[in-house]
RNA sequence: GUGGAUGUAGCUCAGUUGGUUAGAGUAUCGGUUUGUGGUACCGAGGGUCGCCGGUUCGAGCCCGGUCUUCCACCCCA
């Protein structure tokens, strides 16, 4: 066997102890608030039958699929078949696929667990989901999806909560330092986008007004009525549109505005109602949400949402959304399973670790690791250690000791590289006496005590 | 998927118009120090110059292809 470079496919990373520790904190920190708010854990495989995930994205989604080859051989099943085409080829070769993202397998999963379960079904599920997009920063072809779903409810308590979330779990985030990260949970509704794409006498338009209406932060109010143009809108409707552009106020003037805009639109009407609504309960519960705004151009790309749509941006740190989420009517419908009404939100990891980062907003990592490092100099005081570890561990602090007598040099430079705060030393003196060497590695000062003085010290 | 940049030691980077044995800082290992890490001093190891091919007497440097990473689109977390 000739030797190799290790190399990872594109778009893939390792995590070394330092980032995990830091990923879990935000991992922990999403997992509790979503338990808080009633949510259950779920997983699903990696790998779903393409059945299920194809003409559920749209043909760019079709096309970021990564595909499963099947066992076997394939090839002389298809040739014999005579298939030409990749397009013909493909179901011959390939039947399952990975992931991309964790909102149809739990369609699938609802669908064929609906006996089992009690509705509405709240969940909630962390896991990686894979897309054969090309990497860029902040884009990967792994990465994980935080999501929570509540299924089986037209509540916009849903909603509420949703915002709520989002709220605690930024606020958790931030428990070194409060009110470092400034950011904006944008809230809209698709109901309200299909009024003013009918009021402005475009119907039908939904998903050309959608795509282009939410570039309008990125590209600016007239390239976005360029692209309006391109698309088929006519020089009246974008005329119609131009005041919503400038619209003004705190969310109940905008509020306001957009009920006058959308009296004589049946849908939007409908849409306006659902957003005060969340308000009114948000209110109801004694909320105060000063980051929710009502921003009528977010549109998100994904065509399945059908209500309340939701974003949240940083606002002092240059960076895209970090969290989103909306309400979907029907995403079950495609296994059978009509009239089912869910709302959820997902919470992009890599992206928030990077504005953490970026605003110096981990904590210390020392709580995690070692509180103490047992270093002997023989292997006689390293018998001895063995004793002292156990009296660590049964007190419920994290130790180790050197699992070997080496160089006191090298043993003491280990605990330093992992930062470890305490060390005890362990030589003929202290097993004679019982007076261990105690040691704090920050203040480089140390002590003569027994072990219960020690137990002490680090309680 | 389209267009553009990038790649030299584990990491960050030098490397002259193409010319002998490719360097530095940092990290690693050893020593100064056989009862002490983080600072200091001394020394050592570590490279198929991303990979494949071409031009040339001669390529880290020029040309083509390929892969990686990054940037802008498309789309998205």
């Amino acid at each position: 066997m000739s030797k190799q470079k290790p190399s990872l496919p594109k778009g893939t990373r390792d995590f070394g102890p330092a980032v995990m520790t830091k990923r879990y904190f935000i991992l922990d920190t999403i997992k509790k608030v979503y338990q808080k708010y009633g949510y259950a854990p779920i997983e699903t495989p990696a790998m779903e039958n393409l059945s299920v995930l194809q003409g559920k994205y749209g043909d760019e989604g079709d096309q970021l699929l990564f595909k499963i080859l099947n066992s076997g051989d394939f090839l002389s099943k298809s040739t014999e078949q005579g298939l030409k085409s990749s397009k013909e080829l493909l179901p011959a070769i390939s039947e399952k696929g990975l992931r991309y993202d964790l909102t149809v397998p739990f369609a699938r999963f609802v669908v064929m667990h609906q006996h089992e379960l009690t509705f509405p079904f709240k969940r909630y599920q962390i896991q990686p989901v894979w897309r054969a997009d090309r990497p860029q920063k902040g884009r990967y072809r792994e990465f994980y999806q935080c999501d929570a779903d509540a299924i089986g409810t037209n509540s916009l308590l849903c909603e509420a909560e949703i915002v709520l979330m989002i709220q605690e779990v930024f606020q958790n985030l931030q428990q070194t330092k409060p009110d470092t990260l400034d950011y904006a949970i944008k809230i809209n509704n698709r109901k309200v986008l299909s009024g003013i794409v009918e009021v402005i006498g475009a119907s039908g338009k939904e998903t050309d007004f959608a795509v282009a209406i939410d570039k309008l932060d990125k590209i600016g109010e007239e390239k976005v009525k360029e692209e309006l143009a391109e698309r088929g809108f006519s020089a009246a409707s974008l005329e119609k549109i131009t005041p919503l552009f400038s619209l003004k106020g705190d969310n109940f003037e905008q509020i306001t505005h957009l009920k006058a805009f959308l009296k004589d639109s049946e849908i939007g009407s409908k849409g306006i109602a659902e957003l005060e609504e969340v308000f009114s309960i948000l209110q109801g519960l004694g909320a105060d949400v000063p980051q929710l705004e009502l921003d009528v151009t977010l549109a998100r790309g994904l065509s399945y949402y059908t209500g309340a749509i939701f974003e949240v941006k940083p606002k002092n740190v240059e960076m895209g959304s970090i969290s989103g989420g909306g309400r979907y009517d029907g995403l079950t419908d495609n296994f059978g399973l009509p009239d089912v009404s869910g709302v959820g939100i997902s919470f992009g990891v890599d992206r928030i670790y990077d504005v953490l980062e970026e605003l110096d907003l981990f904590p210390d990592a020392h709580q995690e690791s070692t509180q103490v490092l047992i270093v002997a100099f023989d292997q006689e005081s390293w018998n001895y250690s063995l004793r002292v570890l156990n009296s660590l561990r049964v007190n419920n602090i994290k130790s180790e000791l050197y699992p070997e007598p080496v160089k006191l040099k090298k043993q003491m430079k280990y605990g330093n590289d992992k930062n470890i705060p305490f060390v005890i030393v362990v030589g003929s003196e202290e097993t004679k006496s019982g007076l261990l060497t105690f040691k704090d590695m920050a203040e480089g000062s140390q002590d003569n005590l027994s072990i219960s003085e020690i137990l002490n010290r680090l309680k």
